[in-house]
DNA sequence: CTTGAAGCTCTAGTGACTAGAGGTTGTAGA
DNA sequence: TCTACAACCTCTAGTCACTAGAGCTTCAAG
């Protein structure tokens, strides 16, 4: 049996995370010690380290518990679980295509003002106030 | 003077926006009618423009006040401008490139099952749990 | 002068945590 | 067995940039 703060070390995730993981839904502790202590077993190390690992990859809290829903039933069609990998696939290529354009006009933007001169005529300034200035939509 | 409603619809800042940028400071009206109406002149209309652009950039609200508020005065150096603007570059490049990590996994967990089998053996769920499946960091 | 769209303020909710206050428990060493 | 203190507990509030809603007032066209 392990302490949430052991818990905390083994995956990385901090202990005020793990009690914020329990209050909606996603992680329960195997029980509590006489003095109300959190204690986990394998199974709750395993659970946190599979949230670890879908949250550094981008999925939502809610996307997450989806996909332990449907861990915890083995016979059931993984049918959900691919499609919730597709969704979180097209949303991180949305938002590089955002970061792409994005990225474009900011070096045009940053690199056009040398920082030497007045606020008055600097590029980057009069970038902002106009999107005329850009290249492309953002 | 324009009211609210109608800087929204030059702009396309909505209008519970507006007030919210008001709250942090960022925009103040011109006066008031004499039922606490909000007008706006000219200026409010430019500067919401600004705000817009930027925020659409991506600049922070504290960045856009440090800027307009370097913007109100023509005499001095750019200088934080420019940091600024190249500070909201890095920012973004460090994003594309977490993300590009993030496509380069998704690819290949949402292409590793066609989710016709259960979840017991489904690909995406194996992926989820072990970081091991990964190819490189994220 | 009436009507209704548009305005006003204030509070609370979003997502995924993070920080802090103020109190309790577990455990290692003496 | 006692003591010290790190680690634990709960609860509230703050983060960012809005967004939604309630309940009320004002503006402007017909
Ligand atoms: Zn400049
Ligand atoms: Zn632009
Ligand atoms: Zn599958
Ligand atoms: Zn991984």
């Amino acid at each position: 049996m392990f302490s949430i703060g052991q818990l905390s070390k083994q995956t990385g995730v901090k202990v005020p995370t793990i009690r914020y993981y329990e209050q909606v839904g996603l992680l329960v502790s195997a029980g509590r010690t006489e003095g109300n202590q959190r204690r986990y077993d394998t199974d709750g190390l395993e659970r946190l380290g599979f949230i670890r690992h879908a949250r550094d990859l981008g999925f939502s809290i809610e996307a997450i518990t989806a996909l332990i829903d449907l861990q915890q039933h083995p016979d059931r069609s993984c049918q959900e679980a691919t499609q919730i990998a597709q969704h979180q696939l097209t949303d991180v290529r949305e938002k590089l295509l955002r970061l792409k354009a994005l990225e474009t006009e900011l070096v045009r933007i940053a690199d056009g003002c040398d920082g030497e001169g007045n606020s008055d005529e600097c590029y980057v300034l009069a970038s902002l106030a106009d999107h005329q200035h850009c290249r492309g939509e953002h």
